[in-house]
DNA sequence: TTTATATTAGATAATAATTATCCACAAAAA
DNA sequence: TTTTTGTGGATAATTATTATCTAATATAAA
């Protein structure tokens, strides 16, 4: 999470120029938690930039993860989803309404020194995926019943 | 991993017809480590279904995920795996040659109560990849660097 | 500020994995 | 054997993502 001035610097210091729809699209995964995708960004952002297309989203995505601003988390849907914490976090998807929360603070530390020394791979990262049903569609389904 | 006899009884009783094409489709996964994508398996049976296509392919797969035969392992490629063992285990993916193995008998029971305690989800499942260099591809790299 | 130039945004087409459709045909039941 | 229902294969459709091309724009230099 970076404030615009940074992510200026940023940019430029790495050789991208600065324009306004790479910095809007930083932003909006700025200020979300619902781990958008290309689409949703897209949404969000038409009403103030109605000429931008999808393929300006994916390129600055590119870019924004080259320069370690994102990370891309793939849950097994058809789509990837962007997060603007790059820090090394788990995720939890809702198998009915589909969101995908963060699970942070959470220890995996021992674990993966286990897996590294076990396999004898020099490994370079992890992605911890859970499934499951969030709390708020347990309660719809218990209103349901009864 | 089921002989083919089990797998025959167990496509009947679950509604579906007995096909040399899916029985041969889960002979090859039953016989290999490599977690191959749809294409993979196509290329396996190429030379004894000739005229098998890959549509097949997936049907069948669609079948073998719902009577819990195979699972499907999303690793963040462009195309989805498959794994003939069932019983939920991890993932590593060497990251210069892309082969993906397995990492059995790895006790993660501990970090998923503490997920759903710390959640309140009603977990169903979870999913574990690991990335890295597996030993040849480091072995291969330090002999160039030597 | 103006100019030069290299990069970018957006339109469009291309790619590629997966899914849907359709029908002759095969498997299971009668 | 006959009937019925589901399936294999050919083909087209779908959809996320990537590539291509050009006018427009950001940036650095004058």
């Amino acid at each position: 999470m970076m404030d615009a001035k940074k992510v200026t610097a940023l940019l430029r210091k790495k050789g991208f120029k600065v324009t306004p729809q790479r910095l809007a699209i930083y932003n909006v995964l700025c200020n979300t938690k619902a781990h958008p995708n290309a689409e949703m960004i897209f949404n969000k952002l038409q009403p103030y930039y109605p000429t931008m297309s999808l393929a300006t989203i994916y390129k600055t995505i590119d870019i924004l993860k080259e320069i370690n601003l994102i990370q891309i988390i793939n849950v097994g849907e058809d789509s990837l989803r962007y997060d603007a914490v790059v820090k090394s976090h788990s995720h939890i998807r809702c198998t009915v309404c589909n969101k995908v929360e963060d699970i942070m603070d959470f220890d995996f530390t021992p674990a993966i020194k286990d897996v590294a020394q076990r396999t004898s791979y020099d490994l370079s990262g992890q992605q911890f995926y859970f499934y499951g049903v969030c709390p708020e569609c347990q309660a719809k389904a218990n209103r349901k019943i009864g």
